[in-house]
DNA sequence: TTAAAAATAGTAATCATTACTATTTTGAGG
DNA sequence: CCTCAAAATAGTAATGATTACTATTTTTAA
């Protein structure tokens, strides 16, 4: 159980790094496969799972059916362009308030939440105003 | 193209409307099949979809990889619980103010968000409590 | 150096959902 | 009230993302 050393899971971590979208299982299949043409499809999913689950990355759920990974652990947010699919970071201030908005008559307890935001990226954005 | 009128189609949405949680497709299917025992499940997922893209119900996609349904279409918001995994409504003010917060020095459109919280249900929570 | 634990590649299985097809149902126009 | 084309259905097959399995390879503590 004790955590070991993998080639295959730093050179995920890496390419994940590099990265400012935030791909899929299967892009970084794809891109990892450039330089390691036998790493397993299966050996990425594993990895990613585990970088999430070890917090060394973030695993992101906006919706589209397909999970998207986050080198970037910061608190942050993202939004999903109803133009191009694409994902793309935010630069927003904090929202953690809304959680003390939702505890208010509660009769649980509100932990947290998960928010993700639609709308066109600036690229699409650009593209339709010519 | 034009829609005609199904019966599988309203016994699916009268089922979702006795409900005040946000039942699964398949959880749909079973349930709707004690009074129609041959309805197909590609039918509840098609009518389903179908009253989604309608408006007349919603589709919830709350992050456990599964679609959950609510007969409710007004705007509010979802806990999911930590303990047993339920999706419950919450009774809560408004956050549209978070659109307009994600908007400011974006270089896009924000059009709006998606957001459910996450805690511990008021059942789970007297459960712990005792 | 060694051997048990952990990880891998490759493949099979799972699970939610969608697609396909032959048959049945619906409903507008005669 | 018929008719018949459009729409919907049941049943089944296919898809696509993800997870599980297994024999082999890699890692690392002793």
């Amino acid at each position: 159980m004790a955590l070991k050393y993998s080639r295959q899971r730093q050179v995920i971590k890496e390419f994940l790094m590099t990265r400012k979208d935030h791909p899929t299982a299967d892009v970084v299949y794809m891109n990892v496969r450039q330089d390691y043409p036998n790493i397993s499809l299966g050996t990425v999913y594993r990895n990613l799972s585990l970088l999430a689950d070890l917090g060394e990355i973030q695993r992101l759920r906006v919706g589209d059916g397909v999970d998207h990974f986050d080198a970037d652990t910061s608190a942050h947010y993202h939004c999903v362009c109803t133009h191009c699919g694409k994902v793309v970071d935010l630069k927003m201030d904090n929202i953690d308030h809304i959680t003390d908005i939702a505890n208010k008559g509660f009769d649980g307890e509100i932990q947290g939440h998960t928010t993700y935001f639609h709308g066109v990226c600036g690229d699409c954005h650009r593209k339709t105003l010519s």
